[in-house]
RNA sequence: GCGGCUGUAGUCUAGUCUGGUUAGGACUUGGGCCUUCCAAGCCUACGACCCGGGUUCAAAUCCCGGCAGCCGCACCA
C-alpha cells in the first residue's frame, strides 16, 4: 500500500505519532500509539519465540549509557566520527577526509580535525563545487554524547547498537553456557544514533528498536544442526555479482544457496531462512522480500559476508530491515586487545596431540645476577619468543639481543639451554566467529503496517495476523437497546478473563463499528442481536472474509483464543455449523 | 548542515496576494433520536490560524527569527 495512507491511518488510529508535537516535534523520534505499543510488543515477542523459544539462545539486557572504553574497542568512536568541513562561499557541507582523499590521493584516515585542516590549508584545497574556501574541520559524531556522575569526568555515550553489550559481558555468558561451542544470545532493546538530517519518517530514526543474536561458532565449523529442516526453502537472492551485472535476483534453495557458494556458510543461510519465516509470521508476502549481499565496497572490512534483508516500499523503494552478517572475530578480539581479557574459548581436540618442541631453560643463578631488576622483563619477552629463532641465533651469533624500550640486552649461549620436549596438546584457545542477525524493530513494524493495510472500495482493512493484532476481538450490541449493551459486557468481560484484548463498542451504527474495527485490524467481531437473549448464541465476524457464524456465548472465549493462536480457522466452524 | 516550497480543528480545505465584525465548509469524533448486520439519515456538542519577536489603531494575512514537513544537495561506521 501507499506510504501516505498507511501514515495517516497510523497517526490517526494510534500506531505512530511524531514525538513531541506540542513543542513542534523534534525529526528522527516517534511515539508509538496505544495500538502501535501493544504491536511492536506482539512483534518482539513473536521474535522471541524465534530466536529463544525456536533457537534456545538467551535473551540479556545491558545498559543504553556505554563508557567510552567500550565504544573505543569497538571502534566506533573512531569510525563514528566524521569530519566535517563547509564551503564558505557555496555553504555545501563536505566530509573533509573525502575531499582530502581526492584532493592529494593519500590517506588520511584516523588523523585529528586539526592535521585535517592543515592540510586543507597548506595543500590549498578548495570546494570541489565551487572553488571556494572551506573551514576548519568539525567532528560529526554521529553517537549521543553524555557525561556519567556529578562531576561529570568520565563520557558516556548512548549505545549505537545493542550487539556491543553481548560481546563485552562474553565472559559471563562463556561460563553461562559451561564454555562450549557454538552458543546465541540475544538482546532487545534501544539504540541511537544522532542521524544528521532524518526525514524518512520511521525509517531513519534517531532512538530505535534493535533485537539482535549474537551466535558464537566454531570458525572451522559454519554448519547448522537442524540445517536439513531448511534445505528445501526458497529465498530470493541478490547476490554482489549479479547486482554488479544489473540482473535480476535469484530463487534458490537453502541448499542451493549453500553448495553454489552463494552464501558463505550453511549457518548464515539457515539465519537467512529463519529470518525468512520470522517475515513471512508477520503477513509481509513473499514477492516484496529479498536478500541482497554486500558489495564488496559496502560490506565493514572485517566481515566475511552480509546480507540485508530488504523489504519493497512504494516512498523509499528498497529498504532494510535486517542485516545478516558474519562479523568473523573483529569484535572479540578487538575487545580482548583493549580490555585485557582473554576472550578465547578452549577447543578440545577429538584427539589429544603430541608434539614434539623446543622449551627454553633459562639458566636463573646467572641469568638473575646479571641483569638484575630488568631480569623480568626480558624473561616475558623470551617466553613469547620462539626458542627455535633464538638457537638459530647462537648457532650463527653465538648470541641473540632484544630491545626492550630502547635498552638493548645481549643474551649468551651460557645462560640458556634447550630442551626436547613431548607435549601433550588437548586443543586450542581461538576467538570464535560472530554470526548476527541484527533486526530494525521500527523498519519491521512500519512494514508490517504497510503491507497488511489494504483498501477496497471505501474500506479499510490491516490484514494484520490474527496473533499480533493489537485488539483481539471488538465486542458490538447490534443496536443500542440496554439489555444487549448488558449482554455485551458480560461477553466482553468473559474475553478480558480468557487472557484477550477485547473492547466493546457501542457508537454510531453497525457497520461504522465494522468499519473501525476492519481499521485497526482487529480479526474477529463478536455481535450480539435480539436472538442472544433467547437461546444465548451470537455471531463471531471474520474480519477478511466479513463472514459470519453463530455459536453458543460460553464456547466464545475459548473459540476466539483459539482463532487467535491459529490453532483453527475460521473456515473449519463455518463448515461446522 | 545548505537552498527552494509549505504550515488554518483529528483529517481535507476556504480565507492570505489587496491587514479590518464572531476564521467558513466537509468528513471524523462525543452525546441523543432512529435503526435487527457492514462508514445511511436527523438533532446537538467539542474542536484550528506552528512558535517567538517586529511593523500597525488593527496581523491567519506584511517583515524577521526559530521549529516542523515536502523536494533537491550533502551525510548515512
Amino acid at each position: 500500500m501507499k506510504n501516505e495512507d498507511v501514515m495517516n491511518i497510523a497517526k490517526k488510529r494510534g500506531f505512530l505519532w511524531s514525538s513531541f508535537e506540542i513543542y513542534s516535534g523534534v525529526a528522527g523520534f516517534f511515539d508509538y500509539g496505544p495500538l502501535g505499543a501493544i504491536l511492536k510488543n506482539k512483534i518482539m515477542n513473536k521474535w522471541r519465540e524465534f530466536y529463544l523459544v525456536g533457537e534456545g539462545y538467551y535473551e540479556i539486557e545491558s545498559p543504553t549509557i556505554m563508557p567510552q572504553e567500550a565504544l573505543k574497542a569497538s571502534g566506533h568512536v573512531d569510525h563514528f566520527n566524521d569530519p566535517m568541513t563547509e564551503c564558505k562561499e557555496c555553504l555545501e557541507v563536505f566530509r573533509a577526509d573525502h575531499i582530502i582523499k581526492e584532493a592529494i590521493e593519500s590517506e588520511v584516515e584516523g588523523l585529528e580535525n586539526q592535521e585535517l585542516t592543515n592540510i586543507l590549508s597548506n595543500q590549498q584545497i578548495r570546494c570541489p563545487r565551487c572553488g571556494g574556501h572551506l573551514t576548519h574541520v568539525w567532528s560529526y559524531n554521529l553517537m549521543f554524547q553524555t557525561l556519567i556522575g556529578a562531576k561529570g569526568k568520565k563520557t558516556g555515550y548512548m549505545r549505537p547498537e545493542t550487539a556491543q553489550g553481548i560481546f563485552i559481558t562474553f565472559k559471563r555468558l562463556l561460563r553461562f553456557y559451561r564454555g562450549k561451542l557454538p552458543f546465541g544470545v540475544v538482546q532487545l532493546g534501544k539504540a541511537y544514533r544522532n542521524e544528521i538530517s532524518p526525514r524518512q519518517g520511521v525509517i531513519r530514526l534517531r532512538e530505535f528498536t534493535q533485537a539482535e543474536a549474537e551466535i558464537f561458532v566454531d570458525p572451522g565449523e559454519k554448519s547448522h544442526p537442524r540445517f536439513k529442516e531448511i534445505e528445501n526453502h526458497v529465498l530470493t537472492l541478490y547476490p554482489a555479482d549479479i547486482q554488479e551485472k544489473e540482473e535480476k535476483p535469484l530463487r534458490l534453495t537453502a541448499q542451493e544457496a549453500v553448495k553454489g557458494g552463494v552464501v558463505s556458510s550453511e549457518i548464515l543461510t539457515y539465519q537467512l531462512c529463519l529470518a525468512d519465516k520470522f517475515m513471512g509470521e508477520l503477513g509481509i508476502p513473499r514477492d516484496v522480500i529479498r536478500f541482497r549481499q554486500h558489495l564488496k565496497t559496502e560490506m565493514a572490512h572485517y566481515a566475511i559476508d552480509c546480507w540485508d534483508v530488504e523489504i519493497h516500499t512504494d516512498r523509499y523503494g528498497w529498504i532494510e530491515v535486517i542485516g545478516i552478517a558474519d562479523r568473523a572475530d573483529f569484535d572479540l578480539k578487538s575487545h580482548s586487545e583493549y580490555s585485557k581479557e582473554d576472550l578465547r574459548v578452549f577447543l578440545e581436540y577429538d584427539q589429544p596431540t603430541i608434539v614434539e618442541k623446543l622449551v627454553l631453560k633459562p639458566d636463573m643463578k646467572k641469568f638473575g645476577p646479571l641483569f638484575k631488576g630488568d631480569a623480568p622483563r626480558i624473561m616475558n619477552v623470551l617466553k613469547k619468543t620462539d626458542p627455535e629463532t633464538i638457537r638459530n641465533a647462537f648457532e650463527k651469533e653465538n648470541s641473540y639481543n632484544i630491545e626492550i624500550e630502547g635498552e638493548n640486552y645481549q643474551l649468551t649461549p651460557d645462560l640458556l639451554s634447550f630442551e626436547e620436549a613431548e607435549e601433550t596438546v588437548r586443543g586450542e584457545k581461538i576467538y570464535p566467529h560472530v554470526i548476527e542477525p541484527s533486526y530494525g524493530i521500527d523498519r519491521i513494524t512500519y512494514s508490517v503496517l504497510l503491507h497488511c493495510f489494504q483498501q477496497d472500495d471505501d474500506r479499510n482493512i490491516l490484514h494484520l495476523p490474527t496473533d499480533i493484532a493489537p485488539v483481539g476481538v471488538n465486542v458490538f450490541p447490534l443496536v443500542n437497546k440496554d439489555d444487549l449493551i448488558l449482554a455485551s459486557e458480560h461477553i466482553r468481560d468473559d474475553l478480558r478473563a480468557e487472557g484477550i484484548i477485547a473492547e466493546l463498542d457501542t457508537s454510531g451504527t453497525i457497520g461504522r463499528r465494522y468499519a473501525r474495527s476492519d481499521e485497526i485490524g482487529t480479526p474477529f467481531a463478536v455481535t450480539i442481536d435480539h436472538q442472544t437473549l433467547e437461546d444465548k448464541t451470537v455471531t463471531i465476524r471474520e474480519r477478511d472474509s466479513q463472514k459470519q457464524v453463530r455459536l453458543p456465548v460460553v464456547k466464545i472465549p475459548s473459540t476466539i483464543n483459539q482463532l487467535l493462536m491459529k490453532k483453527i480457522e475460521f473456515s473449519k466452524l463455518e463448515a461446522r455449523s
